[in-house]
DNA sequence: ACATAAACGAGACGGTACGTCAGGTCTTTCA
DNA sequence: TGAAAGACCTGACGTACCGTCTCGTTTATGT
């Protein structure tokens, strides 16, 4: 039972995968060309040899747009947990070290900054960027702690996503903010010292 | 040694004091308001009762207008350092809850926000929102730990501004992306956590 | 064979009437009502009910709307040409105090006046205001001292352009410059003595 | 006793005559350069070295400076009477020809058209334009027709007002409108002809 | 296979804000 | 105290995009 009032329903099995495509590649393309403050709805339709209205059916702003298209770079990478050879310190240090070296990639920086930025003031934007970017690469860091806790690596009792933000947020933090550069050697010295303070105590 | 290249210097020392507080008032005033997209330098200027060009006269950007809007009232505050009764974990905790409910402040929340937004996407802008608004909160906390380290509280050859990190950067993401509520348990729970980990080993 | 070079070239068939319209209403009006310097395109949109962009996409200049207003309003007279009852002098002194009583009349002397001092300091506009607006109304002249020619009435070998501005000009200089008034004794001294001068000699 | 509703009245004694002449130069010099539309007062103040407020002081609008600076330079002329050869034609020839020359000097060209266009919308104006510079050069032919006149080169009874604007207003016109060049066979063609509805009938 | 309805490309439209320019007023500083 | 310098408020400029709204033109079933 459709709502009347609803303004149209665009049917989404007549739509155009060259277009949606065309839009991605487009998005991404002028977001690391020209920033995200420059990047607007008429550059990317006019790139993609697409009409506005096409954008305009499909996604609600420009961040949706680049959130879908980022998104589906992202979910082409195999989203294992992470590796677990009994060293959690080694095992953490392996990933974020990876991790590090992407952040510092260029073509990755333009569209996630600019989404994180576009979240920082948009409340619904935050939590579905969130959700579909951030959550799932979060939730493997979780789950690996979660392991050691099991084999008594980690305290029992220490709040796991509590423990994971202070592994993860100075990292994003300096990333984000500029504050810091994201070498392996700080994630070494970060991982020691948050380690430090989940082992048992006594 | 002037530039002879630089376009003009308006002469600062013939500047409207009246001006310059009526347009801090209006942008910090209509950020609240509309929030930070929709707040326009014309809107700035209309509300404040003056020129757009006086406005582009002393400033390249809205950024940069709303950090020194917001930068004028930050310096109004004391910056003490953080109270040192001995207790490093006290003295932690009741500092950060402070900060706690600040950032729950919605007279604080737009600016701020609006101004972490858009130097994320702006290298320069970040720089001096970090240089102005970040680092001096963050100096105090540094110099808390050392002193820490001094008598022992804190294991000596700690990283002390990782440290800091460790327990700022949680918070600020937290509330940043919208991730959790920063209530005064997750403050206690996270300084407990963190002090933990720079303990002296033993 | 397109201009390559050519910016854009606004498909005139998707063209609104109804804009070309209202534009040119509001620019009549407001040309009487506030003067041509006063007169601007915002103000034109405006009271049109019309985006800016809408004038700037089909005219180049305030002059180019007043002359296609003006023009469409003249493009409704019959453009007959002038009497021929055989009496030379009577059919000129008929057509030219109505046109007099035309200059006298408030709605054209604003459009007129502005087009005409907007000519002469802008050469390309000028030839089209003397094409478009000028020389219809000075042909019938040509055309019917030709037929007294022809009569005899006129001296044969007589240039009858120059003849014509002796005619017209000091009538439009009169008006242009306010030098004096159109009243029907002007006209009626002015054609007697011009006709004496092409009168056939001896 | 001086009217105190007048916002001031500047002291006329102490008025800088470098200043004056400065402006004058300036004016003249860029409304050659840029044209009257991009003639500003602000242009006039920098080229002149002077502040916008001393022509304020001064002038009520740009108009008014630059019929000032053309009056100026105009005065240097001597406007004695024309010729008296005894051969009105010939006389008339002479004079009208040397001031084709003039006009079509591109020096004369820009003051001159922008301040008949200004005039044509500022009525104001155009009785100073007229008065200050029209009036003088025309005043000198209705004297030449009325020494005609006496000596019955010229019917009696004939407007000679009227007369003159049969001769100038053409000329004027062609100049101004661009219908056509200023020729010395336009000259003695339009004179002929003017000359012959002159004369005496019979 | 073909009718038909939707999505599509294109882009004109009424708007808002941009960043610039100049107008005319006012204040400060200097000679 | 007149003049230079220039900051100020105002308002129009011409441009760039916004989001909406037609226009024909594909395209893709569904009978």
């Amino acid at each position: 039972m459709a709502d009347p009032r609803a303004p149209k329903a665009p049917d989404a099995s007549r739509r155009s995968e060259r277009s949606r495509r065309a839009i991605f590649d487009a998005a991404l393309a002028l977001v690391g060309e020209v920033g995200y403050d420059k990047l607007t709805i008429e550059g990317i339709a006019s790139r993609a040899g697409v009409g506005k209205q096409t954008i305009y059916r499909w996604w609600p702003s420009k961040a949706a747009v680049l959130l879908d298209a980022f998104g589906a770079v992202v979910d082409e990478y195999d989203h294992e947990g992470l590796p677990d050879t009994g060293d959690l310190a080694a095992d953490l240090k392996f990933v974020l070290r990876a991790t590090a070296d992407e952040f510092n990639d260029a073509a990755w920086q333009a569209p996630y900054r600019a989404l994180a930025a576009a979240g920082v003031n948009d409340e619904e934007l935050s939590r579905t960027f969130v959700a579909r970017l951030m959550e799932p690469s979060t939730r493997v860091y979780v789950d690996r702690l979660r392991a050691a806790q099991e084999t008594g690596e980690v305290a029992p009792g220490v709040d796991l996503r509590i423990a994971t933000e202070m592994l993860l947020s100075p990292f994003s933090q300096r990333w984000l903010m500029r504050t810091g550069e994201l070498t392996h050697d700080y994630v070494d010295t970060l991982v020691d010292l948050v380690l430090h303070g989940l082992r048992p105590r006594g």
